[in-house]
DNA sequence: TATGAATGAGATTTCATTCAT
DNA sequence: TATGAATGAAATCTCATTCAT
C-alpha cells in the first residue's frame, strides 16, 4: 500500500472531491491548489501533471476499497456466504458513505486499459471470485462461469449508488442485492 | 424518432466513434470536423456547441437501444421469462456489435443527473420493470423490489462488454446472464 | 528563397524588432501578437512555439543578407577586388541600416550547430571564399588559406556594428575594412 | 583580481558550461545547483539571482584573458610585432583550450552595453591599440585608424574557435591569422 | 552557512467558437 | 449552406526566488 505524505493526502482529497462533482476539463488546477491550501508549483512537485494527479486520485480511492474487501474476504472462520454478503455491505458502504467514491470509482471501471488499472480491477474481480468459487468447493453456491459474476456484483452495487432510485434506504439495498446474488448462485437443490 | 440529414449523420458516427474512445477533453472537435470531412465551421451548423454534440451523439445511442428494446417488448403473445430473455440479449447484442455502442451507453448511465438523461435513463429502466412486474404477476418472477432488479441488469450487460473477460464468447454470456437472472427471479417455490 | 504571406511577415518583422532589443525571454509572445496586431494564437498558425519563431526570424534576416551578397557576387564583369568591396560594403549597410539585422546577425553567427544553419552559415563564407579564390587565380590576391579569410571577413563587420566605436562613420569603417582586407591580400609582388 | 572560495569556484565552472552551451533560458539554476553538488538555496548566498550569476561568469572568464593578455603585453624587450604574435596566440590559446571559453567570450562580446562590459570589452580593444599604436611609433606597422583594427583581431579569432573549419590545426590557423594582419598592417614601403 | 520544499507570478500554449467569405 | 483562418479567454505548466529549518 503506496503510502502518501500529509500535503499529499491534502491534495488528493481535495482533488477527489472536485473531480467526483466536475468534469475532468472544469477542474481547474489554479483551484484544487486554492482549496488544498497549497501552491499551484506544489502540486506538479507531486503529480506530473493533470492527467497524472486524476489517475493517482482514482488509484488510491480504488486501492482502498481493494483493500478494505481484501481483508474482510481473509478473516478466518467465515463461509463464503458471509464473506459475499461482506462484499457486497462493504461496496455499497464504501460507496455510500460519500458521493465522492461512487463517482470516482465508477470512472475507474471504465479506465483506458492500462497494465495498472486492469491490474487493479482484475483484483478486485479475482477476489469475488475466490469467493464465489470456494462457496462452489463447499457446495454453498452453484456457478458455470465465476468470472462473469464476479464482474455482476461490483457493478450493480455502483449502478444503484450513482442512480440511487428515490427513497432509495441502503439496508433494503443491501438486503436486497444479496438476496438477488444467493438466489442466483443457490445450488440447484 | 428524430430524424437526421446525412451530413448529420455522418457529423454523428464520426463524434460517436471519437466520445467512445477518448475522454471528452481529448476529443478536439478540430479532429472531429476533419474525420468527419467537414469544415470545424459546419458542426455549429447543426450542433450549438461541444456538450451540445456530445450530448446528441450519447442521446442518439441510448435512443436506438431503448427504441429496440421497447419493440421486443411489445410484442404479442411472448411471456415475461422470454422478454427478458430478450433484453439481455438485444443489449449485450448491441454492445457487442460494436464497442463504440458499449462506451457511448457507459457514459450516458453515468451521467450527471439533468432532466433529459434522468428521464431517458428511467425510460430504460422502466421497460426493464415492467417486464419483471408482469413476471410477478404470472407467477413466473418473484421480486421485492423489481427497481433494483431493473438497474443490475443493463450494469452487469454493460460491465461485460467494456471489459470483456480474455476468451469471452457472447452466447455464452447471455446463458450465463440469462440463467443468473432467472435463478435469482425464480419464485421460491 | 521562401515566401511569406502577408500576415507572416508582419509577424516576422515585429518579432524581429523585438528579439534584437530583447532577451529572447523577456520578450512575450503576448506582446508580439500584439505588436503585430494579430491574436496570439495567430502566431502557432504560423510558427510552432516561440522557438520556432525565432528561428525563422533570424534564418529570414540572415537569408536575406546571403542572397543580396550572391546577387552581387554574380555579376559580370567586375573583379574580385570590386566583389570583395562589394561584400564589405553591403554586409556593413546591411547591418548599419538596422541595428535590428546586426543584432540578429549577430545571434545567427552563434547557433548551434543544426543542419539548416550550418548550410546558410557555410554558404555565407562559400561566397566569400569564391571571390578570393577568383582573386587568386586573376592574381589580383595572394591568400594560403582563403577558408580562414572567408570568416575573418563578417566576423569584423559584424564586431564594428554591434560596438560602434564612438563618433564610427560608416564610410570610413568601409574604407577602412576594405584597405586592411586588400593589404592582406595583397600578392607579395 | 578578484578572489574565489573553493564554492564559489565550483559553481561557476559549473554555470561557465552550462551558460556556454545552452542559451541563458535554457540553463536551469536548479541544474547548475545540482551539477556545482550544492543547494539551489546556496546559489543565492554567493549570486544575487541569474542575472548575476551570468555576468560573474562571464566576467571572470573575461578577466582571465584580459589579465594574460595584459601580462604578455608588459614583457620588457619585447617589439610590438611580438607583441601583436602574442596576442594572437594567447587568444587563440585561451579560446581552444575549451570550447567553454570561446563560447562564454562571445557572450562578452555581444553584450548588450552597459557600463561594466562596456569597460571590460573596452580594456581588451585598449590593450591591442597599444600595441598597434607602438608599432605605428617604431614605424613596423602603419595603420589609419588602429580602434578599428583592435577590434577586428579578437572578432575573428572567435569565429575560427566556435566555427572551426572542417579538420583546423591550431597552429596552422595562428600563422596564418599573423601573417594575415601583419600583411595588413605592413607599412607601404 | 547550507538546504530544497514550497511558492505563485507569469510564461507558453490550447482549442472552442466566431465570422468574413 | 459551408468553410477554416483568426481569435483570445482560459488553461496548464515553469522556474527564479524565498524561507523555515
Amino acid at each position: 500500500m503506496k503510502e502518501y505524505s500529509e500535503k499529499e493526502t491534502r491534495i488528493l482529497d481535495t482533488a477527489a472531491e472536485m473531480f467526483a462533482n466536475q468534469a475532468f476539463h472544469k477542474v481547474l488546477l489554479s483551484d484544487v491548489a486554492h482549496a488544498a491550501r497549497v501552491g499551484k508549483g506544489t502540486l506538479y512537485l507531486y503529480f506530473k501533471n493533470k492527467d497524472d494527479l486524476y489517475f493517482a486520485v482514482l488509484f488510491r480511492g480504488f486501492s482502498i476499497l481493494v483493500d478494505t474487501l481484501r481483508q474482510h474476504i481473509n478473516q478466518k472462520n467465515i463461509s463464503p456466504t458471509e464473506k459475499m454478503e461482506g462484499i457486497i455491505r462493504e461496496m455499497s458502504t464504501y460507496m455510500f458513505m460519500k458521493a465522492t467514491n461512487a463517482h470516482l470509482l465508477s470512472r475507474v471501471m471504465h479506465f483506458p486499459e492500462g497494465g495498472e488499472w486492469q491490474d487493479k480491477r482484475t483484483e478486485l474481480w479475482g477476489l469475488i471470485q475466490e469467493v464465489i468459487e470456494e462457496g462452489v468447493e463447499t457446495g454453498e453456491f452453484e456457478d458455470s462461469c465465476p468470472r462473469f459474476t464476479s464482474q455482476y456484483i461490483p457493478s450493480f452495487v455502483r449502478s444503484i449508488s450513482i442512480f440511487p432510485p428515490e427513497g432509495l434506504n441502503h439496508e433494503e439495498f443491501c438486503a436486497h442485492a444479496c438476496n438477488f446474488v444467493f438466489k442466483a448462485l443457490k445450488p440447484d437443490r
